[in-house]
RNA sequence: CGCGGGGUGGAGCAGUGGCAGCUCGUUGGGCUCAUAACCCAAAGGUCGUAGGUUCGAAUCCUGCCCCCGCAACCA
């Protein structure tokens, strides 16, 4: 089987970059099913094959809405900061969400990182100024974005018209043009009043993107990710302000007073944090040149990784566009390989919405239901090709039906008659009959398709091929029925039940990158020693940094030898009461906020 | 006429020119090893809508309607 990438890339070293959350609210199901669950999975997969993974992120610590938060809540910035990541940290540690480095941009590594970033450009003529007009409110002496004005339509007339949009008659706003306009912070009168920012020279670096854009087939781009970026690309590119009038942010590394008290703009640290991330877990493993695996050009002789950034579609311009133009204009460094963005998931039917609190909020369910049962819904409706659905009716339906019904019930056929018939010993076969060895190939057809579909990204397709080999294996009991062949014929039996323990084995390592802590379980129900951990790795999760990741097995179906000691078996999954769907569905509506 | 994605049985989805498919749910039957799980079978769709091209359209073309995202200070 071929892997399916251009040869110019290291087909062994693979950067998992994972957009950085907004540290202003915690988690909800949209964000883990979308970017987070599906990028642990491929860096499991990854890993599992041994390839040289690094998967990076952080919190996006600037930004007006978390200022605005904490002024709201008389705190300072970092304190609502430091609330949401480590919120952030406990959904992963509990859904087993493994970074090498979930950091923040708050480092001291992440600021002088974006300035050199800044300097790079600046000093390569990528970087102009520019004076423009922007919404100053007196009474908070500071810029405000436009979404934070409001006045009356000059259109319609509508007496709250946003400073983008006026609600009222859709036309797209002129905010310089609002009657009366004021601020929705504290409701004060603004003006409006020159100030002057850096710009990214986006229309200069086009050429260049383009080139990248046609140096090789992007068939295997999702859909979406490449129809918004060649749209962006035909419509040209204009400049992009990089910084802002605030106090909250990098600070501007010149010696210039009037940029004494304006930021580096948010979006454009952000971004970066994928670059200053890396050279942190490089520092931290006392290799700081290490990064350079990950994102290097290609010099040396060396052929660039593989990088692969997961994120929501309304981020994929900032990824195939404004960042790869800032990577060029820096020089040498390499370009994104995939942008595997998702579509947005609802949530039963209506669109998920913080203001109206109608969301799956991870906090809320992640002690609730076992990580894997979470992890299995999530990437079974994850919103890979178009907008999803949550819906707790199906929830309890897909772990019930499928999960348990399905996978567990067959892991539970093969290993409870192997304990209480055959004396906790894998039982040597005898001849193998045409169904065997039918069944056995089936496994390995599933096994290569299941490796293709996760190389390519297609995680939810890959469950799918996995689940069908367990149903498969249902199938193959009821046809050999061992329980009634036993009273005449064990040996008969016992053949079965060897093959059927091939199965699980094999149900267990392609399930490992979707459920890693129920595979954990099934590895050693299927007598295998638990395997060296991983102690490479850094995240945050911890305080000391380090985590485990379980190195059970190599990304290969190994036979579990005839004779092998099985332990007493237990349950993998815990079934779900069908009141949970009700239940939680009545919650969500007690909770909503009408508007 | 700003740009892009989507509209397929009750639910979620696959299917880009050749008898409309999959998973779940529903109904009937079977099995009883298994977390009342599992196996087999059936019912259920004029593929958003109106028109066109074609021997043949879910698929190609045109108009319209609806949902979602973006629209360069809102990731």
């Amino acid at each position: 089987m071929s892997d399916n990438f251009p040869s110019s890339y290291d087909p062994d070293t693979i950067l998992v970059s994972v957009a950085w959350p907004y540290a202003n609210g915690p988690f909800h199901a949209g964000h883990v099913s979308g970017v987070y669950l599906p990028a642990d999975t491929f860096a499991r997969f990854q890993r599992t094959r041994g390839r040289k993974v690094l998967m990076v992120s952080g919190s996006d610590c600037h930004g007006t809405p978390i200022t605005l938060r904490a002024e709201r809540e008389n705190r300072t910035p970092q304190e609502v900061v430091n609330e949401f990541h480590t919120s952030f940290l406990k959904t992963f540690n509990r859904l087993g969400i493994e970074f090498d480095l979930f950091t923040k941009t708050l480092t001291e590594n992440h600021y002088a990182v974006t300035q050199d970033m800044f300097l790079r450009l600046l000093e390569h003529g990528y970087i102009y100024r520019e004076k423009m007009i922007g919404a100053y409110s007196p009474s908070l002496s500071r810029f405000l974005p436009d979404r934070y004005v409001e006045g009356e339509c000059y259109n319609c007339h509508f007496g709250r018209a946003r400073g983008d949009q006026c609600d009222n008659c859709g036309i797209l706003v002129d905010p310089q043009k609002l009657i009366n306009p004021y601020s929705v912070v504290d409701r004060q009168s603004i003006e409006f009043r020159e100030t002057e920012h850096f710009f990214l020279d986006l229309a200069k670096l086009e050429p260049f993107l383009r080139d990248w854009i046609n140096s090789y087939n992007r068939d295997y781009w999702r859909n979406n990710t490449t129809q918004f970026t060649l749209n962006w690309l035909n419509q040209g590119l204009r400049g992009r302000a990089i910084t802002r009038d605030l106090e909250w942010g990098v600070p501007i590394p010149l010696d210039d007073p009037s940029f004494k008290d304006k930021r580096i703009y948010v979006w454009f640290d952000a971004v970066i944090g994928y670059f200053s991330a890396s050279k942190e877990w490089a520092q931290r493993q006392g290799k700081p040149e290490l990064w350079e695996n990950w994102w290097h050009s290609g010099k040396a002789g060396k052929l660039p990784a593989r990088q692969y950034y997961f994120l929501g579609k309304d981020n994929i311009p900032f990824h195939t566009i404004i960042w790869p133009a800032m990577l060029i204009g820096y020089g040498e460094l390499n370009l994104p390989f995939d942008v595997p963005a998702s579509e947005f998931m609802n949530l039963e039917g209506d669109q998920m919405s913080t203001s109206r609190n109608w969301a799956i909020w991870l906090p809320d369910i992640e002690e609730r239901y076992q990580p894997d049962a979470i992890r299995y819904y999530m990437t079974a409706i994850a919103p890979e090709t178009r907008d999803s659905s949550w819906s707790w009716k199906d929830f309890v339906a897909k772990i019930n039906n499928e999960l348990i019904g399905t996978y567990g019930n067959f892991i539970n056929r093969v290993l409870n008659p192997l304990q209480k018939n055959f004396g906790g010993l894998v039982p040597t076969p005898g001849e193998l009959d045409e169904s065997d060895h039918k069944l056995l190939a089936a496994a390995q057809e599933t096994f290569a398709r299941v490796t293709e579909l996760l190389e390519g990204v297609h995680l939810r397709d890959a469950l799918k091929e996995v689940m069908a080999l367990a149903s498969l294996g249902n199938g193959y009991l009821e046809e050999k029925s061992p329980w009634k062949v036993i009273k005449q014929d064990v040996q008969r039996a016992g053949t079965t039940y060897y093959v059927a323990a091939q199965i699980a084995n094999a149900l267990k390592i392609m399930s490992y990158p979707f459920l890693p802590f129920s595979a954990e379980k099934l590895h050693a129900m299927l007598g295998f020693a638990p395997g060296n951990p991983e102690v490479s790795s850094y995240s945050g999760v911890a305080e000391d940094g380090v985590i485990k990741i379980p190195a059970f097995a190599d990304w290969a179906l190994e036979p579990v030898p005839a004779g092998q000691v099985l332990p007493p078996p237990t349950a993998l999954f815990i079934k779900l009461e069908p009141s949970v769907a009700d239940e939680e569905l009545a919650l969500l509506n007690a909770n909503k906020i009408e508007k």
